[in-house]
Order: structure tokens, then C-alpha cells, then sequence
DNA sequence: TCAGTTGCGGAGTGATTCGCTCCGCACAAG
DNA sequence: CTTGTGCGGAGCGAATCACTCCGCAACTGA
């Protein structure tokens, strides 16, 4: 915001102020889109990247674009996030490696914008493809004995969507009260850990109901029919 | 919606239609203010609830009216639960019970409006009264060693906060897949128990950080200055 | 049977916000 | 100087907002 146009940058811009700006723009994008949810305005992000809305259209051609390249991002961050958590030795951390991980940058983030652009297949191929290395995260859990009896890769799916996002920040930084920030991002690593730490195996009782069935995980990225809803 | 007018009713509806309307127009807009956040609109309300938008203003002057009275039911709830888990024997159900009910019926799913209506005397009041009692309820619980060390009233608040939306329920609901509606709920069950239990008492390490301070909790319904934000 | 009354649904209204286009400008190269 | 390139943001038609108003159905007292 302000009048800061050319001024600073000097030498070789012709890509490297380019990459800053597509950086600049996922990042604020995928901020926005978790205020704002399904509202999300164009104008919103590339203000918050510090951008004008027409370096945003330069570089992608629609909203929809934009919200696709973000989703691919995600679920790749998503993917990598259960490897590295496969890859560890200790099983309990492993999967608290994952759930972190997912929850930072998770496609949680994103579900609002679920259904109003199309799913390319990479997405479904990368989302496959990490919901196999969760499913196999969980299992190796629990031959430990380290995660709580009961709980399927969908709690835990679903859990992490639930982390994802966060109403207290959504508002301070809503409301521009910045100087709580820091204050609001501690507040939030203790209750993730509260929340996650009732995964562990212990004393407590069984889960309530059934375990949910991945449907309820896939169905969203598909439209029901007739585009959008109602 | 629909063409249902009058039919079926026939005695005397004076004041019992009336009651009924208003008790689902409430009911409505709780949901539609979960759902659709800061951007809910009078329209979706009132279809929601079942009525026209004409019935929904001869009751209602205005939206931020309706969203006034609505805070006052939820803080009254908030209040008799906090409460209600006092008066229980068992420290822990207790505990629970405030938990359960006020992520049911919490203040944290309209959260998104506040900062657009005024807060009157009569909330702050019961605002203060219900954290009191939580607080108590945390002090009693701390004393008899059932909950996690080092966990405060504004730790178990945010939690609350935090799971009181379903972003799961909402976009099922704005989809209109009605009939993954009770898997969702159940689904929703397990990770709310899940994520309560980290609260328990238990082997689990320490929580990060230090402890958040209550003005994390009330700065939001005083609206920074300048009217809404920005 | 029939005016009179009451509460209802939803089309209409001006204001606002949306996604997106397009143009003038700052700056580097020739 | 002229030319070229990528930028910010004013501007545009469409959509949506909170809110008003009116015709109608259901009921009442006679």
C-alpha cells in the first residue's frame, strides 16, 4: 500500500522481482482465502501482498487459477509433510511431524474454496497419493501402541482440518491488532498441542459412534451437480 | 421457498406461530452465522429459518438487532452451562459438561460478528459472570489434579473457541449434501472427545509457550476504534 | 356471508462490492 | 530523446447487500 513503486529496486529485476511478487501473492492469497473463507476477494489479496490487482491478473488468468495453483501447493506440502513423518524413526513423532506440518499449510485452509474451481488430476492423484501415507502413518501408529485405540486416518484428517484454521487470529488480524499477534500465535500452539495430545494412547475411553468413512473427505472437492450448490 | 402459506395451521396462532418463527429464526441464524461468517445475510437467514425477510424485520428492526439478541441467548447458555458444571460433583464431568454445552451453543460461532454490533451493559455483565465461573471451574479442577498442568481459563476458552465451528458441517450444509449429515456429526463427536481429553491430567509434556493473557478473550467485542476494522 | 384486521412472503430499491479490464506512469535500454 | 515493459489502481458492468413495501391469505365479529 502507499506510493512505493520503482524507487528502491534497482538492478536485474526482470525475474527475481517477479518471483518475489507470485511469492508474495500465494502467500497472501492463501492468508485471505482463510479470513475471508469463501469470500475471499481479488482485490483483498493482492493488497495484502502489497500488489495492485492488475500484477495479480498478469499472472493469472482468473481467480480460479489462482485458487487452483494454491491448492496444488497444499496438497503437495501435504504429501511431503506424511513422507518425512513416514521417514522418521520415532512412530509418535512422525505423525505429530505430519500433523503439524499439515496444519500450518494445510489444504484446511482452503476448504472454503472447495467447489468453486475445478480439480485438476494431479490434485486427486496428489491427494490419493497422501491420503495412502496418512492411512499408513496411522497404522504403523498403532502397531506401536503409541495412538489411541479407535482413532482411523479420517479422525485424524478431520482433526487437522478442524486446527487448521484459526478464528482468533482470523479477527485480531481482521480487526488490525497487530500488536496481539504474537500473543494469539502462542495461545495457538498450546491448544494444537492440547487437541493433538488426545491422540496419544492412554487412560481414556473409547471414541463415541463409528468410525466416518472417507466420503466424508472426498466428497467436498467434487461439486454435487449443477456447478456450485442450490 | 415453497408455497406453504397457511394450510396447515388452524387454531390459534396469535401468538404461537409467532413464538414458533422466532424460535427458527434464531435457531437459523446462529447457523447461517457460523457458516457464512461476517458475511451472512439477512436473506439467508430467513430462508434458512423458513420465512419471508418481511417477518424477519417486523420482528427485528434491523440485522444487527437480531445478531444482538443472539449473543444474549448464547452468553446466557454460556453462563447456565459454566454453572450447571459447577454445581456437578464429579470435577471432571463437570468440566466437561461447560465444554460440551458451550461448544454446542458458544459464543465462538459468532464470534465472526462481533465488532458489528454494539455490546450492551446486560452482556458484558453475563460475559464477566460466565468467566468467572469458568475459571472457577478450572481452579477446581486443577485442585482436585484432573486437568493438565499448566492449563488456564483462556486455554480451555480458545479451545473452545476453536472447535465450536465445523468446517466440515458447513460446507456439507452449503453444498446441500444433506445425507452425509449424521456421518458428519458423528464424525464431529470423535474429534471434539479426542480433542478434549488432551486436556486431561496424564503423561503428556508441557504446554509451549506461556500462558495467554484474558485480553486475547476480550478485546474482540470492543471494536479497536473507528467503527468496524481496517 | 362479508368487510376489517393481522401477519405473511417476496419483489423492488438504492447502495455497495464483486471479478476483471485497461490505461497512464516509472524506469531501463537503445 | 524514443521505445518497450511491467506496474498500480481507477473504472466498469454484474451481482449482492440490507431494508421497504405491498398484495394476499387466514381468521374474527357481525
Amino acid at each position: 500500500m502507499g506510493r512505493l513503486h520503482g524507487m528502491t529496486r534497482s538492478r536485474s529485476w526482470r525475474s527475481e522481482e517477479v518471483a518475489r511478487n507470485d511469492r508474495a501473492l500465494l502467500r497472501a492469497a492463501r492468508e485471505v482465502l482463510a479470513v475471508d473463507g469463501a469470500h475471499a476477494s481479488v482485490a483483498a489479496i493482492a493488497a495484502r501482498a502489497g500488489v495492485g490487482v492488475g500484477s495479480l491478473y498478469r499472472r493469472y488468468r482468473t481467480k480460479q487459477e489462482l485458487f487452483q495453483r494454491l491448492c496444488l501447493i497444499a496438497l503437495r506440502e501435504y504429501l511431503d509433510a506424511a513422507n518425512e513423518g513416514l521417514a522418521m524413526d520415532d512412530t509418535w513423532q512422525g505423525l505429530m511431524h505430519y500433523a503439524m506440518a499439515s496444519i500450518r499449510s494445510g489444504p484446511g485452509s482452503l476448504a472454503p474454496a472447495a467447489g468453486t474451481f475445478d480439480v485438476t488430476d494431479e490434485m486427486t492423484e496428489l491427494a490419493r497419493r497422501g491420503d495412502r501415507a496418512v492411512a499408513e502413518l496411522v497404522q504403523r501408529a498403532h502397531r506401536a501402541g503409541v495412538l489411541r485405540a479407535g482413532v482411523t486416518a479420517v479422525d485424524l484428517e478431520l482433526l487437522i482440518e478442524q486446527l487448521s484454521k484459526s478464528p482468533l487470529q482470523e479477527q485480531l488480524q481482521c480487526q488490525g491488532r497487530t500488536e496481539l499477534y504474537d500473543a494469539a500465535l502462542n495461545a495457538r500452539e498450546r491448544i494444537i498441542t492440547i487437541a493433538l495430545d488426545g491422540l496419544r494412547a492412554g487412560p481414556a475411553g473409547a471414541l463415541p459412534g463409528q468410525a466416518p468413512g472417507y466420503e466424508l473427505f472426498t466428497m467436498r472437492w467434487a461439486p454435487p451437480e449443477g456447478e456450485t450448490a442450490e
